[in-house]
DNA sequence: TTTTATTTGAAATTTAATTTCATAATTTGG
DNA sequence: CCAAATTATGAAATTAAATTTCAAATAAAA
């Protein structure tokens, strides 16, 4: 336990009562703390500004500003940054919403490598490397994904195709072989669009690689290639915002393995279309 | 070697004189600086007070208190935090790339709180919440989150429009007001489409907000209001992909206020579309 | 019950950070 | 080489944050 935030928690008792709600507040949100005012402070734990400057003298700092510098200090040396969901307890101020998400956001991405199993990923890099043609498919939050990927594997000299459109690509599996791959992104796993292209599309002999939570779905169970998302909280204001996150983080990750595994022929492309982005830049 | 403090000397012949002789000054007593103020710094290294903040934001951090942060962090880590640098020397076998990239995500998100100026971020909300088109242009890697906002803001009730084709959004243009807002999404802050775009909007009566790199780019100069995201380590083999990372979180952080501003109005609306989402997936 | 000590927040003050603006220095285009 | 435009800079003004003062409320002691 760090030492300062050990001695707000001993001197707690032996503090007045609002010294010991500010005390509370920072044991519970300690890495919000340095960003704030005294006056965000104070809002936050229900006193007034007086009383932080007076509850960091009790406890032994000689002003507000250096508090914050040691409770940085503190955090750093922890590495406990933005540990708990309870940034999700904050009001929803426009600024609050902003850390809000950097956190969920951060949070997710750092749980992506516990459910993204590496085996099905080098699987998924293994098959892609000898694919043709690809095809990228997500619905409502999930689409952001697919149109990424799109972009991504196109620069890649793959023959790629998407679209918001259900019979738009119902009608192009059918040219899909068995070098195909079809991505079917959704988080839940359970989008009935999604499904039947994955069908559709394993009929034709294409692997199916799925990016969906990691929860026993039926995109789960039926695809042959799962690169699974981790289940994030569910905060009806945050949605599926950083689900998409790790999706886009796992077509990151794909993209970039691919680019590497094919080497000198690729690079030589991207850099022809790089340099004449860079021309045309002016 | 420190992230901050190297970037700070990596930097320090493309700085003006003035802000040459601020970074000059930090490097040879670092830990001095987080106790001093602008006037104290400005007086020790023989500059105004106004340099220290362009200092600041000239090396990718958005104000003043904001860097004595990351200073102290900086200078509390140096020597024990060898992870970080492990996971970029690591090898290029795809799960090793899996790992760099969630490495450089969850970095680039955690570094956007830094880089974006909250009282920007709240004249970004605040015209929002009043206006009625929107538009939305990015190209290359940013052209991702134009998409994303397109259909964010669009569940929101505002008339959207975003498109690949600069010729398309050329021609829609005329149709802004001043109620209008035209993002511009663009890294480099250089891009010419979205130079002139913007321009072109701007000319209409629309608000310009920019994202992009807390940089002095023109773009950075020109936008009415401008979210700044970090600049990131460039690594030839990652190139854009942490800053659309930023540029999503900044997107996300903006939608969510104006869903939150907007209130049940929009909550009845969402809940709508929600409900018909569940009822067709079966 | 009165007196005294303690706790507290509103308002005033002081201090710090940021922005604005005029000027000086530099670069660019003719 | 000069004029125009751009960029860099600090002084002054503004805005925001931290701290102090002080009066009222509450609790403890006499």
């Amino acid at each position: 336990m760090s030492s300062l935030l050990s001695r707000i928690e001993q001197n707690l008792n032996r503090l007045s009562e609002a010294e010991r709600k500010i005390g509370e507040y920072i044991l519970e949100h300690p890495e919000l703390v340095p960003n704030m005012t005294t006056k965000d402070l104070s809002k936050n734990s229900g006193v007034s500004e007086s009383s932080i400057v007076r509850f960091c003298k009790s406890i032994g700092i000689g002003s507000f500003k250096s508090f914050k510098l040691e409770l940085v200090k503190d955090i750093t040396l922890t590495g406990m940054n933005l540990t708990d969901f309870d940034i999700l307890q904050k009001r929803d101020e426009p600024y609050d919403l902003f850390q809000k998400v950097t956190y969920v956001n951060k949070a997710a991405i750092e749980a992506t490598p516990a459910s993204l199993d590496r085996k099905e990923f080098e699987k998924a890099v293994e098959i892609l490397s000898h694919a043709d043609k690809l095809m990228f498919y997500g619905v409502g939050g999930s689409s952001t994904a697919a149109i990424d990927a799109y972009y991504k594997f196109t620069k890649l000299g793959y023959q790629c195709t998407t679209n918001h459109d259900f019979h738009f690509l119902l009608s192009a599996i059918p040219y899909l072989t068995e070098q195909s791959v079809f991505f079917a992104i959704s988080m839940s796993g359970k989008t009935k669009d999604v499904l039947e292209l994955s069908r559709f599309a394993k009929s034709q002999g294409a692997t199916v690689i799925a990016i969906t939570n990691i929860d026993k779905s039926p995109l789960y169970k039926e695809a042959d290639i799962r690169l699974c998302t981790p289940v994030v909280e569910q905060d009806f204001r945050i949605g599926s915002i950083p689900s998409r996150m790790t999706q886009l983080t796992i077509i990151d990750s794909l993209y970039l393995s691919i680019f590497h595994s094919k080497g000198e022929k690729v690079i030589d492309k991207y850099h022809k279309a790089r340099n004449e982005v860079i021309r045309l830049r002016r």
